[in-house]
DNA sequence: ACTTTTTTGTACCAATTGGTATTTAATCAT
DNA sequence: ATGATTAAATACCAATTGGTACAAAAAAGT
């Protein structure tokens, strides 16, 4: 349909090629020419698609949230059984995607979180923007167990995100660096133990 | 006293700034000019000293955990106090030097390993080496504390080392990411609060 | 058949990468 | 003073970095 030269390449297959090298080495461990090879699309056709490296970077983020964040952050967020169902099913979920043998362990966004997190170029400022939402859901959903009376009155939301999110951090962290699932369902199962549950409810 | 022209630049004091950089920026974020510009040791004599890049890094590493790491670790192996006040003093004292304000923030190990953790070249080794001693320093703790009585008998001493590990790591990466000693305690009283303490004791 | 339009592919750019050969400078021993 | 010895400093190397100019190719419209 289109008028020109038909592309040879669908410019979203290259992008999750490059996601996926991003993933696997890092922003400074991967060159341009890397991504090139891995895509099969020429370095014109790179920039021409999607700008800069940075640029490039930051759409792999995007869509690396997009596909494996954002679908298990909202589900969480809205909560379809009781708070510990939920709780569980969001961690093991996670855990379940960082350690799978069909892409790099560990999650992108704290990976990325290591290189950019204190900086304020592009990079680290969208990268802020993606992470706030996972954190977000996490708030939301611990609302909703107080007000269900899941949670003990007097438990500090605040401090339940902070350890919480810690988990999650530490979870990401482990399986990027080779940890079994069994290892990091032993925090999980601790994590979801030690939490001020309501008497009747655990 | 030696024979040829003066060293104007000590080695320690190179590799000191050498650790630094690679710790704020990176292993592949930093370049060997970099360090020569920051330790104003001219590229021959950063290879004359330490040899290639790779080598750098890994004593970098090691004086990294001299420094900061194996004082801490072996002071809590050892153990002065009761199990929760090594604990405390430990995670505390971990937590200090992740966010002090002279060096950069988080464990060098912990973003080394984020590089290296699954490759089999000389660093990674060397580096699943040194981490593998602060875990040690954890398990021998924490046996002694169950053998103290301090936590209660049927207590799993694998998982909680691994927990434990775990809050460690997550620890480290927050702090890297630029979260406040504050956010950092909260994950440190939770953790601490949730171990199965025996009733005497806690 | 011949433009137009769009995308490829090759070749290239200046700058930087890890790493080194070589010269120069500064000390000690004679 | 004169070598010997050690380190510093400059300059350089091939390879790679992020990034681009430009020509060839492949389709659609006329």
């Amino acid at each position: 349909m289109p008028r020109g030269r038909p592309r040879k390449m669908d410019p979203e297959d290259a992008l999750s090629k490059a996601l996926v090298l991003f993933w696997k080495q890092g922003y400074a461990g991967t060159s341009m020419n890397d991504i090139s090879a891995a895509t099969g699309m020429a370095k014109p056709g790179l920039y021409a698609n999607f700008g800069d490296k940075d640029a490039l970077f930051i759409k792999s983020l995007e869509r690396y949230v997009a596909k494996y964040g954002e679908p298990v952050h909202t589900a969480f967020q809205l909560g379809t059984g009781t708070f510990e169902e939920d709780l569980t099913t969001y961690l093991n979920t996670l855990a379940n995607g960082m350690t799978l043998n069909d892409h790099p362990h560990g999650c992108m966004c704290v990976m990325a979180s290591f290189d950019f997190g204190e900086t304020s170029d592009p990079v680290g400022v969208r990268l802020a923007e993606l992470t706030a939402k996972g954190r977000e859901a996490l708030a939301d959903r611990l609302q909703k167990a107080v007000a269900d009376g899941e949670l003990r009155g007097e438990a500090d939301l605040d401090r339940l995100q902070l350890f919480l999110n810690g988990q999650i951090v530490a979870i990401a962290s482990l399986a990027r660096t080779g940890a079994e699932r069994g290892q990091l369902q032993v925090i999980i199962d601790m994590a979801i133990d030690s939490l001020p549950w309501s008497q009747q409810q655990h």
